[in-house]
DNA sequence: ATTACATTGTTAATTGTTTGACAAGCCTGA
DNA sequence: TCAGGCTTGTCAAACAATTAACAATGTAAT
C-alpha cells in the first residue's frame, strides 16, 4: 500500500481510530486537526503530518470529515477484511483473550482453541471446543489461520512458535514472556504484561 | 533517583532485566555489551548508552557482572519493595490479571478484588474474596494501595478512576480501552489490547 | 612485570521525530 | 459572487534518539 511509514506513526493510528470512532458515536460530522489535538493532547501539527503519510484526507477551511477519515484509517489498519485467529494455551489469560476477541473486535474471528492438558479436551470456552495441541497441524492445513495468539508459558513458546511457522503461520500475538525468534516475514506483536508492570513500578518509584 | 531519563530508555529496561535473569538462570557470570547485543538483537552501543544513564555498571576489558547488573536494574525498576495492588472489574480479563499478579510477580501483591455485580459478591478468585465497588472507599482508607488495576468497560473507567484519584490513588494499570484523564502526578500505564491487535492487523495487511 | 587484547564510558556524527510556520485554497456569510 | 476567515498540506527548523568511533583503562596470559 504505502511504504516506509515510521513505526512511531503506526503506533498512533489505532488511537486516532478510537477517537474518531467516539466522535462518530457522538454524531460529530467534521473535525479540525486543532479540535482533535485538544481532545487527544497531541499537537495539531503531528496529526496533520501523521495523516499525510497516507494521503490528503482533509480539506482546507473545513477540516476532516469524521466518517470518511474513520473509514480511511480503518482501511489502513486492515479493518476491511476478516482475520481468523486461533489461540494456544487456554489458561486464565487465554480464556480472557478468547472472549475478548470474540466480543470486542468485529474484524477478528476466533476459530480454534488449543491446549496441551488432556483434562481440557472437548470443554468449551466462549462457544469453541478446546482441542489438543497435537491436532494443530491438521487444523492449520484445513483452515485459513491468519493469527495465532500465544498464551502459554515462556518455556513452550519457542518450540510451539517454531512448529507453527514451519506450518506456514505468518503472524503471532504473543503474550508469553519471551522474545520469539521467527523467520523473516513473520510478524510478532508482543503484549508483555510483565514489562508493563515494571514500567509502572519504575514510575512509582521515581515519583517518591 | 535520577532525572530526565528518556521514555525510550525506560521501556527497554524491563527487557534487559529479563535477559539478565535468563543469563543468571543459565549460570552465566559475566557478559559484554557485544555478547548481549547479539542475543537481544540491539546494538552494543545502545546497551552501553542505556545503562550509562543510570551509572557505570561495567568494567573495561571485562564487561558486566550479570548478578550485579541484574540487581542494579532491579533497583532501578523498583523491584526492591512490595507494591500492593487491587483490581476493579472481575470479568474474564480481571481474573486472568489477578492470577497473573499473584503467581508471576514477586514484588506485587494482589490484596483486593472489586466488582459492581452483586452476584459475584463473596466469591473467591485466586484466594481473594470479591467485594462490591461501594466498599472501595473504606478499603482504600484502611489499606496501603499502591496500584489499581482497571479491567472494566470503557464507560465506567473514567468515573471510577476519578473516584479513586479523589481517594488518593496514585497509579493505575489500565486495561480499559480509553485514555484516562488524571490529575498531575498520577501515573497511568495502559495496556490497550485493541491497539495491539490493530497494529498486528496493519502489519499483516502491509505484508500482503 | 609486561604486553597484547578486550571492553567500557563518552563524545561526535548520523538518523529519525516532532514542532513551528506559512502559502495555497476551500468554506461561508453577506 | 466576493471577501475574510479557516484549515490543510508541506517545508524547514528544532529537538531527540541511535549509532559509530575511540581514548582510557582494566584483564589476562606469559
Amino acid at each position: 500500500m504505502e511504504k516506509g511509514i515510521s513505526p512511531a506513526v503506526i503506533r498512533r493510528m489505532p488511537r486516532y481510530y478510537r477517537y474518531l470512532g467516539e466522535l462518530l458515536e457522538d454524531g460529530v460530522e467534521r473535525i479540525s486537526s486543532n479540535d482533535l489535538s485538544r481532545r487527544m493532547h497531541v499537537t495539531a501539527s503531528q496529526i496533520r503530518q501523521d495523516l499525510n503519510n497516507f494521503g490528503g484526507f482533509g480539506q482546507q477551511g473545513y477540516g476532516y470529515n469524521v466518517q470518511f477519515l474513520y473509514d480511511e484509517i480503518g482501511k489502513i489498519l486492515g479493518q476491511t477484511h476478516m482475520n481468523n485467529v486461533i489461540l494456544v494455551g487456554v489458561g486464565n489469560l487465554g480464556q480472557a483473550i478468547a472472549n475478548y476477541v470474540k466480543f470486542e473486535k468485529l474484524s477478528f474471528r476466533m476459530i480454534g482453541l488449543f491446549d496441551i492438558d488432556p483434562a481440557k479436551k472437548g470443554k468449551e470456552v466462549s462457544g469453541i471446543k478446546i482441542q489438543m495441541v497435537d491436532e494443530l497441524e491438521a487444523f492449520i492445513k484445513t483452515h485459513q489461520v491468519d493469527i495465532v495468539a500465544l498464551t502459554i508459558p515462556k518455556e513452550s513458546a519457542e518450540p510451539i512458535a517454531r512448529k507453527l511457522t514451519d506450518l506456514g503461520v505468518k503472524a503471532f500475538w504473543n503474550f508469553a514472556h519471551v522474545d520469539l525468534d521467527v523467520p523473516e516475514g513473520v510478524i510478532v506483536e508482543n503484549v508483555h504484561l510483565s514489562d508493563s508492570l515494571m514500567t509502572l513500578s519504575y514510575n512509582i518509584t521515581k515519583m517518591k
